[in-house]
DNA sequence: CTTAAACTTTACCATATGGTAAAGCATTAT
DNA sequence: ATAATGCTTTACCATATGGTAAAGTTTAAG
């Protein structure tokens, strides 16, 4: 019935890809909450939020504890964390961007008199005309619904 | 045939869900490659790749274009960045760690004689490997707070 | 012209999702 | 004790994956 995930990353990845199941983490990285509550805001039954629960579990993205006769879910979001790390690998190919650690060291370039060191600019490979785009990118949060 | 994706993260996140996308893109990320150059690594006929490519390709993060009887494939990893601002939302809810700012900071509070000058790592891709657990520490992306 | 290369497409399969409905199971109210 | 809650589990379905084998298409060689 389970899939075999060969690597981690199979697990989380694949939770990531269904939008019930990022708003769940959504929701959950507001605190704790029960099945029923994670379950209101969607179009389906506790038996289907269930299996979502059980997919999110398994990638170790949340936990959940019996408490009586309510379960409560917690986040656990560690996994992210190499997922983030595995993509980051692919950094210098994303389109132009800045990030913290970018405006540090440009600031620095800037005021500091030193030419800090030579910035290792992000070989262009491409350019992939891809539009610099910056700002947000339509982060998740918004609940994608489906009905 | 073709899921019906409701947002886009739906399908960065599906497409990096399995081993073999995520080792082709490893491959991808050193240059651009035919479909049979791409396959020679894996068990699996080439029919089994090309639907590997398509789904890449629905994800866009790569794009085929075919130069006589072969094609190339090239990466495009635009959308690895909205994958990853999307999961720094959870950034306070990962473990304790570190990344090349901290690394940074770190050190300009202990050594504060270091040149400091964050060296861009060499990159050490595993070859599609199928195992991306290279321990990278984090790289420092993820300071994309926006607001 | 004929054949081989390089892919893609088309059946076909087995399995996993994503859902629903209905039955189970504890636990808590009444 | 009985009924209602809060989930989970068990069929059951339709669809999408992940693969294979075999046929189809161009394009390049001989």
């Amino acid at each position: 019935m389970v899939k075999h995930y060969t690597a981690p990353l199979d697990a989380t990845f694949f939770a990531l890809s269904d939008p019930t199941r990022r708003a769940v983490l959504a929701r959950l990285a507001e605190g704790e909450a029960t099945v029923t509550d994670l379950a209101a805001p969607f179009p389906m039954t506790l038996a289907a939020l269930t299996k979502h629960l059980t997919l999110l579990e398994r990638a170790r993205l949340i936990v959940r504890e019996k408490t009586g006769r309510t379960v409560q879910c917690r986040l656990r979001a560690a996994p992210l964390k190499d997922a983030t790390d595995w993509m980051a690998t692919y950094e210098r190919f994303w389109p132009a961007q800045f990030d913290a650690l970018d405006a540090y060291l440009a600031k620095q370039t800037i005021t500091a008199k030193e030419p800090a060191c030579p910035q290792p600019k992000p070989k262009p490979f491409d350019s992939h005309g891809a539009s610099p785009r910056h700002g947000n990118a339509s982060s998740g949060r918004g609940r994608t619904r489906k009905s």
